[in-house]
DNA sequence: GCCACTGTTAGCAT
DNA sequence: CATGCTAACAGTGG
């Protein structure tokens, strides 16, 4: 679910509570959370300073002083929350991080424990191994270069976009807008693609994933922000979610097939190979 | 109750 | 190497 425009969101909403904080403690309630061999390793953290939150793809990176870095991926339904440490923490709750001189706590919340935090020294950081084999940042892409990571490519347009060695961030709801956005059908073969329709994907990437951030994200279910608000890009998705509805564009009906093993939502009358 | 489905991706098979 | 499917888990809806 949090895909980079929900990432972000919650990078920039954390960035203005936690930059600056010292940690008081770190309650570990749930270790498989944490990928560290030694499940203590966060315990490093307590008495270090928050220096600044980064995201990269769907990835999360919060840096602190005394060289440390928590690595964090939501996968599907993590969630981090920042809040009042009087209220009580659900038993989804796996991590919680204190801090002072707030009364605030930061929350690793996920129902289906998919999402996992790990502690690296900042020099590290990027070189480890998820970060590592991201493609590049798809809002710093020129056309060019977009170009030069889909030459050669033999799969189906949607799962390009989905793989995050090509670009980064991308998952299933973008995905689709994005196709939709530029008029491609989702089972296109990229390598039959000329240079216009790849241009016009390029530009949808941007256009789309600007918007969805601009309004803080979609919040189909599980999706809040740092302090636990709802997006507002879910009222705007034009064929994600609206199998059977007519399309904005043309009125046709939107279908909902299986491509690559993904639910995908397209309108088969405005989006052509 | 049972079964199918869900926004991610590592790991395995092809 | 590249690409495609499945399982990891919990909850929801039919």
């Amino acid at each position: 679910m949090p895909e980079l425009p929900e990432v972000e969101t919650i990078v920039r909403c954390l960035r203005r509570r936690l930059v600056g904080l010292e940690v008081r403690a770190v309650r570990l309630i749930f270790p498989p959370t944490v990928q560290n061999r030694d499940k203590s390793y966060l315990q490093r953290f307590v008495g270090k300073r928050v220096l600044g939150l980064r995201r990269r793809g769907k990835m999360i990176l919060l840096d602190f002083s005394g060289g440390l870095t928590l690595i964090i991926h939501l996968k599907m339904t993590g969630q981090l929350l920042f809040g009042p440490a009087a209220a009580p923490a659900d038993k989804h709750t796996h991590l919680v991080i204190s801090f002072r001189p707030s009364d605030g706590e930061l929350r690793f919340r996920d129902i289906r424990k998919f999402g996992f935090i790990r502690g690296v020294g900042t020099d590290r950081a990027d070189r480890t191994r998820e970060v590592r084999d991201l493609g590049p940042e798809p809002l710093a892409l020129d056309l060019p270069s977009f170009l030069d990571r889909l030459r050669g490519r033999r799969g189906r347009l949607k799962s390009l976009l989905l793989n995050q060695k090509i670009i980064a961030g991308v998952g299933n709801i973008y995905a689709d807008e994005i196709l939709f956005g530029s008029g491609l059908d989702p089972r296109a073969k990229v390598s039959r693609l000329g240079p216009r329709r790849l241009e016009r994907l390029w530009s949808s990437v941007h256009t789309v994933l600007n918007e969805a951030i601009s309004f803080k994200g979609t919040t189909v279910r599980d999706f809040r922000d740092g302090e636990g608000f709802e997006g507002l890009f879910q009222n705007r998705l034009r064929v994600y979610g609206r199998e059977g509805e007519p399309c904005p564009r043309c009125g046709a009906l939107i279908k909902r097939i299986r491509v690559s093993g993904r639910s995908t939502h397209f309108c088969p009358r405005c989006q052509r190979r």
